[in-house]
RNA sequence: GCCGGCGUAGCUCAAUCGGCAGAGCAAUCGCCUUGUAAGCGAUAGGUUAGGGGUUCGAUUCCCCUCGCCGGCUCCA
């Protein structure tokens, strides 16, 4: 009898020797810890999954982000079993996990109900307790095809794994290198099978161990993105390790409802979107007027001290304008279609300010002398968006860029972008925004203008800028527009979400098309660099970013009604009203609640529009010439000498807060 | 654009089976004169998104249009 072979191997950073033989999560017990999966060389396994010479095995614990992913696949696994469970004719489509949960695409004849949903949901209670293991075995391609010869896009996946009709649609469609594997839901007492599905895994050891989940909705979705495929019924769920991080992620959800711009937006005043006008076009009411115009005001006069040109142009222009700027070549769709003037010419609404600016630039000759030349603008444009992606603020179809473009030499490119990109990160945060995070796009070899030098030079200019700002980089390989390279700022708001803000975008394209050029020092005729650039993205975005960032309490500088004078009896009118007027008179927008509702009333009120400071005043407050601070917060602070009241009020907002 | 859901007073929502369209808040007008989140009363407010159909009768059932909401990107 010869001794049992054994492999050495590393586990989690510590050489050891197992049996061969050993699995992962065999491998992994041994170290004592909780685990659900194991990253085995660095690919992510089955705690099945069977140990050879030499692998360096890494437990994944479920709260860690691939134990997350894990998780939320397995429990897309137990929907889709559930819902063949009730609907047998049901043929699926993929179930991938995506952030905070997972989907499940299934082509039904009917959708799905809310109440379809309830059931579904008992019924993958029943299978979660129920502990069926989900085991893995590998299948060759011919064998695929007759265990799944009933899912017809199961089958085409396999078809997609094959090569065979990779090229038929177009569609990028990324399969896992080597075979194919199937996972089987097994019993765990009677080891019947009770389900299967082609998948890459891996998967938790059993569905038991899927702690927390919930269905969320339902709706439809086109077979792997494709406008022109058929449409499935999606099924989207969360699941958690825990049941907290479940509430957790559903009172977060409860939050980011709360802070909907949308709804705050009609809860305080501030913008609607009147049916007669159109879709995506707001108007915006007194109140969001003047946070808009706080918003401008500022924005101006840093790009001023930045050394920007202010500059304007019209809102609409003959067709050939975009036609040499190449836009109606392939962004007609996203134009609102054009006006027939007398003698036939096409006049467009303006999707973009960029052309007009080039023209700026090149209405005389320009010298080196001149540059960087930077024009801005709060240029409005009108894009027509497609009917169901209108959003709020956020996806409007008219909305207003603070959209600058910059001309200069290739000399001045690397320290511009550095530069701005300082100004951009600055103004942001001045805004409120502290936390972000830089995305650079490069280029798409496939698809691009200019030279490979050019790119190269460019690219590294964004970097090396980007890296100066010590912030977290993000690659984007590829992801660049055919006429230059990008960089994007990324914002975190106070709940954590991200939003895409500014964009910084060399662009290679127009100087060309416009021929635009400047005349060097040494007499020759050069082609200037462009670089688009744009803080707020629009102003209307910006607008719905600030408010649910601050959900709805703007800090003072941007406050519509910065203070409220409640005063305690209406004999109390007049003292308040002269001090607000004193503080008018400083630029401050005060008002004095003198309606018949009852001090409380008014604090409520006031406290709903969610003003900054309230300022009482009774009896004792005026005996002492003084007023009374209320917070927002709820805290308080009495018997403040009108001075004090005034400078505190002055210099929350001269110091933005 | 596509799929599904929704559309009742300025806002939030009721209205049994197809049988006179209602409440709270907001607004207006009174009364109350008040110390840290809703005082009391009265008045006004509607072509039930718009159009068509079925019916003795439509907010309710059917069709069309408009608008809004969710999803259609994160890939076995």
């Amino acid at each position: 009898m010869s001794a049992v072979p054994e492999l050495r191997i590393t586990l989690a950073g510590t050489e050891r020797s197992v049996a061969a033989g050993t699995t992962a999560g065999q491998a992994l017990e041994a170290d004592g810890r909780t685990v659900i999966a194991a990253r085995v060389g660095g690919e992510l396994r089955d705690l099945a999954w069977e140990l050879s010479e030499g692998d360096a095995v890494e437990p994944v614990e479920i709260s860690s982000e691939d134990g997350r992913a894990i998780l939320r696949h397995s429990a897309a696994h137990v929907l889709a079993q559930a819902v063949q469970e009730l609907f047998p004719e049901a043929k699926l489509g993929i179930g991938p996990p995506v952030e905070n949960g997972f989907y499940y695409d299934f082509d039904v004849a009917e959708p799905f109900t809310p109440s379809d949903l309830k059931r579904l949901e008992k019924k993958m209670q029943e299978i979660v307790k129920q502990g069926q293991r989900f085991d893995r075995r590998e299948v060759t391609d011919d064998g695929a095809r007759e265990e799944l010869a009933t899912e017809p896009y199961k089958m085409e996946l396999i078809g997609l794994k094959s090569g065979a009709d990779q090229a038929a649609d177009g569609a990028s469609v990324e399969v896992g290198e080597g075979g194919l594997t199937i996972y089987d839901n097994v019993h765990p007492r009677t080891g019947e099978l009770c389900w299967k599905d082609l998948c890459r895994g891996p998967h938790l050891p059993t569905t038991k161990a899927i702690p927390a989940f919930k269905l969320m909705r339902s709706a439809a979705a086109y077979w792997r993105g494709k406008e022109t495929n058929p449409q499935l019924q999606r099924i989207y769920g969360t699941a958690w390790e825990t049941k907290d991080a479940l509430k957790a992620y559903l009172t977060f959800l409860e939050e980011a409802e709360k802070r909907d711009h949308r709804k705050l937006g009609t809860e305080l005043d501030l913008f609607s979107f009147p049916d007669e006008i159109g879709s995506g076009l707001a108007v915006f009411h007194p109140k969001g007027g003047v946070i808009r115009k706080e918003m401008e005001d500022y924005s101006r006069r840093r790009h001023e001290q930045a050394g920007y040109e202010f500059v304007n142009t019209p809102h609409a222009t003959k067709a050939k304008l975009f036609e040499k700027s190449g836009h109606l070549d392939w962004y007609a769709d996203g134009m609102y279609p054009p006006m027939q003037l007398d003698g036939g010419v096409d006049y467009y609404l303006k999707p973009m300010n960029c052309p007009m600016h080039h023209l700026i630039f090149d209405a005389r000759g320009r010298s080196y002398r001149e540059l960087p030349m930077r024009l801005f603008e709060f240029g409005t444009v009108y894009r027509y968006e497609k009917s169901g992606v209108v959003h709020g603020l956020t996806r409007a179809r008219g909305f207003t860029q603070d959209d600058a473009h910059i001309y200069c030499s290739k000399e001045q490119m690397a320290g511009e972008l550095d530069s701005l990109l300082t100004f951009v990160l600055d103004l942001l945060r001045d805004y409120g925004l502290d936390d972000f995070y830089l995305e650079l796009s490069t280029k798409d070899p496939e698809k691009y203008v200019g030279t490979d030098e050019v790119w190269e030079e460019s690219t590294e200019a964004l970097r090396a800028a980007a890296e100066k700002q010590g912030l977290e980089l993000v690659l984007d390989p590829a992801g660049a527009a055919f006429y230059g390279p990008k960089i994007s700022v990324q914002a975190r708001d106070a709940i954590g979400r991200t939003w895409q803000m500014s964009t910084i975008q060399v662009d290679f394209n127009m100087p060309e098309r416009f021929d635009l050029e400047f005349t060097a020092a040494d007499g020759t005729r050069q082609q200037p660099v462009v670089i688009h650039r744009a803080l707020f993205g629009s102003i209307e975005r910006f607008f719905a970013v600030l408010l649910e960032h601050y959900a709805g309490a703007f800090p003072a500088w941007l406050a519509p009604v910065q203070a409220v004078g409640i005063p305690i009896a209406d004999e109390h009118v007049p003292y308040l009203e002269r001090f607000a007027e004193r503080l008018r008179g400083e630029g401050l927008r005060i008002d004095v609640d003198s309606s018949d509702d009852r001090m409380q009333k008014k604090i409520r009120n006031a406290q709903k529009q969610k003003v900054p400071f309230m300022l009482l005043a009774g009896d004792e407050d005026i005996a002492k010439g003084a007023v009374s601070f209320r917070y927002r917060d709820g805290s308080q602070k009495n018997g403040v000498p009108l001075d004090e009241a005034a400078e505190e009020i002055l210099a929350a907002v001269r110091e933005r807060r």
